[in-house]
Parts: C-alpha cells; sequence; structure tokens
DNA sequence: GGCCCGTCGATAGGCATGCTATATAAATGC
DNA sequence: GCATTTATATAGCATGCCTATCGACGGGCC
C-alpha cells in the first residue's frame, strides 16, 4: 500500500494543528513533556529524564531549575546514592498539565466543530484505533534507558 | 457530540509525531512554513509574511536574513514601492523544501508501515475527507491581511 | 513644491531554550 | 586510599523569538 498520500496528509495535519497554536507559549513542549513523564512515573533523576526527552544532561539540568523556581517541580535527593537529585512533581505542577492539556483540547474540538459530524466520527474511530499501536512503536524507543555516559547519543533526526 | 475524546486523542498523535522528530532541526518550523508560502505563492513582501507565519515583522526580518545568507530567499524590490522588500525562494530553497517534506513524510509513513492495512486506510480516508475544510478554517484567519500597526496583534494563545 | 504622517523594513537589546565542553562531588574498584 | 566512573552543575555560545525604536519612502494636503 502506498503510504506516501496519507504519510502528508498526516504531516500537513499536524503542522496545521501545530501551528494553530501560535502565541506565547508558557511551557515549552520538553517542560510540559517532562512534567507529565515525572506525572505517570513517579520521582526521576535528572539523567533519566534528559534520554527520555531527547535532549542533552545540562539543558534538562537548566530546565528543571526554571521549572522548580516556579514551583512546578521539586528536587528530593536519593538516600542510597548522595550524587542523584530526585525531581518530583508538585501539586501546582500537575495543575498547570491539567491546565494546558485541556486548553489544547479545547483548541482541538474548535477545529474538529466546524467539520460535518460523520467526518468527526470517522476520524475519531480511525485515531482510536491507530492510537495504541503507534504509542506502543514510539514510546519503548523514546524511553530506552541509557544514560551511560554524559552526552545523549542521539541520532541527527529532523525535527518534524 | 462528545469531541474530548477525539480531541485528545489528536492531540497525542500530534505530540508522538512531533516528539518523533527529535534531534537538530536544520530550518526552524517557521522557516519550513515560510519557504512553503514562498513556494506557492510567489514573491511576498516581508510584512505579509510576518502576518501569515504569526510572528513579529523583525522576526521575519532576521528569518529572511539567515534564510538569504543560506542562499534560500533572494531578495528584490518592488518597483512600484521602494521600501518594500520583496522576497522570493531560490531554487536550492525549493530543494530544502522537498527534501524536508521527504524527510517527514518518510519518517511518517516508517511509522504507519506498522499498522495493519485497514487501521491505515480508514484513517487515510478521514484524513483526507477532513483536510480542505480544516485547510480552509485555519488559513484565512491566519493570513488575515493586517499589517496596520507595527506590531502583529496575535492572541496571547498556547502553542500546542 | 513642501511638510506631516503612515507604512515598510532594519537595528538594538533582551529572554528562553537548546548545545558542547568542562568542573565538581559522590561512589566504586583496585 | 587514590584513580576511575558516574551524576549533576557551570560556562559560554547559537538560535529564534520578542518589544521598542529608527530611518526611508510614499501620499495627502496646504
Amino acid at each position: 500500500m502506498d503510504l506516501s498520500r496519507p504519510a502528508n496528509d498526516l504531516l500537513e495535519l499536524v503542522a496545521l494543528i501545530v501551528k494553530g497554536g501560535s502565541g506565547r507559549r508558557d511551557l515549552s513542549l520538553t517542560a510540559v513533556a517532562t512534567l507529565s513523564s515525572l506525572d505517570r512515573q513517579g520521582p526521576q533523576r535528572i539523567t533519566t529524564l534528559a534520554t527520555a526527552e531527547g535532549v542533552s544532561q545540562p539543558s534538562m539540568t537548566q530546565l528543571i531549575q526554571r521549572l522548580e523556581q516556579r514551583g512546578l517541580v521539586a528536587r528530593g535527593s536519593d538516600p542510597a546514592d548522595g550524587r542523584v537529585a530526585l525531581v518530583t512533581v508538585t501539586d501546582q505542577g500537575r495543575a498547570a498539565l491539567v491546565a494546558r492539556r485541556q486548553r489544547n483540547a479545547e483548541r482541538i474540538a474548535g477545529l474538529l466543530a466546524d467539520l460535518p459530524e460523520p467526518d468527526v466520527r470517522a476520524l475519531a474511530d480511525a485515531l482510536a484505533a491507530v492510537l495504541p499501536t503507534m504509542r506502543a512503536r514510539v514510546g519503548p524507543e523514546a524511553s530506552g534507558q541509557g544514560g551511560r555516559g554524559n552526552r545523549a547519543e542521539r541520532v541527527d533526526q529532523p525535527r518534524f
């Protein structure tokens, strides 16, 4: 089956949605992903977060510092290893996450609201069928445990 | 009809796709969109590009300068109005655009390739049905001619 | 014609977020 | 107990965006 047309269509849809969210970002994409990871998986160390989000360790250190200043995360220490900094989401961080998700969902719902209902239904069903597999496909590779060196060992892949 | 589930699913799909494209970007999102606009609609002035892409005029000036240094666009002047700078894509710019699109399409096709064919077909059909309307819905609003002031007059909307 | 004002683009300065290279501190191995 | 490895922090730099403001051109009105 030829995937180029759906691939390009999907690409365009993503571009439309991402572009629609113009304006000042309160939280960067990486910040949201990091908070989300901390929310789902509990306290994690800096290096783990860095490799999971695909940024360098210093970048993650700085991101955590910014998030800490804003009260969205807290730092703890690992009783078993004095070097590690265990990062935790605060309630405020969780709230920011929820608010952010809701705004995005509303924006997208606004786009969908203009479409004929059968089309929306077809899209909804197709997404529901496809998402679990894509989650599984992307997830494991992105969260490869890594952390052996100081560097993130990333492929030089174009982003979007 | 309840749009929250499809909206959240779509959001997650976008997040998966955007996050999948980790790594060094050769061209920013705005750069690609600008080149694409120049390719589709021919030479345009800085201000028009800025409002169309939702960035400030100085940002667009700088982006065009960077793109010009890399040979991806060229500047001309409007014979009818000495103030305006008409920006054009070069062949090299078009080539960069094609290469970029192809890499992205391949990446997404790679994701789709893991899915059962009927699911892909359903998604492809749903996308094809939905895209024209969304294009129309998002396009006009984003390219409102504006240009009254120096400032871009943007709403403070969270991006993605 | 000459002046004022609006519009177009450029410049200056600042902030956020990423990077690489390297430093510091704790743990581990001989 | 000192060298090595590992976890994080710091320094310095690049990019891409912003606001504020400047200089240049164009158009209307006297």
